[in-house]
DNA sequence: GCCAACGTTGGC
DNA sequence: GCCAACGTTGGC
């Protein structure tokens, strides 16, 4: 299994949105990235990812999981852009920030800290098990 | 609101 | 196929 993290605008669409959606979650439309796109071309159902806040709280703030693998974007008619689909799996006792991830020196690889601007990315094995220590979660 | 980083587009 | 111009993202 593999880890992700989407980032989202909490004024476009947060994590509330997503639990909103219940057991049926949304589609992660909307992603007009190469790299992003491939990223949800590798998930698979089942598959973990963290929802990140970005601009405003600029931190990790809850579980999600991937419940169907990608198809195409229905906010587009260009073909080339395909979306997963997640639903919320549960909030971060405690959300963990950039500034922490940062200050972390075994998330000193992490993408969230390097690339700024990938709004899908990879998360390690690793780096999840520092998220959900630095977060106080079980695992 | 600014600006750096980065991706995409389009002229050559 | 290169690269300058432009648009967007997102941290600050």
């Amino acid at each position: 299994m593999a880890y992700w993290l989407f980032k989202s605008e909490p004024d476009v669409f947060g994590w509330d949105d997503l639990v909103a959606k219940g057991d049926a979650g949304e589609e992660w439309d909307g992603v007009r990235n190469y790299q992003a796109r491939n990223m949800m071309r590798s998930m698979k159902v089942g598959d973990l990812g963290l929802f990140y806040h970005s601009n405003i709280g600029k931190e990790a703030v809850g579980i999600c999981e991937i419940i169907a693998e990608a198809h195409p974007d229905s906010t587009t008619e260009d073909a080339r852009w395909e979306c997963v689909d997640v639903r919320a799996v549960r909030k971060l006792p405690r959300p963990v920030s950039l500034e922490e991830a940062k200050a972390e020196p075994r998330l000193a690889q992490m993408v969230l800290v390097n690339n700024t601007r990938l709004s899908v990315q990879p998360v390690t094995d690793q780096e999840w098990a520092v998220i959900m220590e630095l977060s106080g979660a079980e695992g």
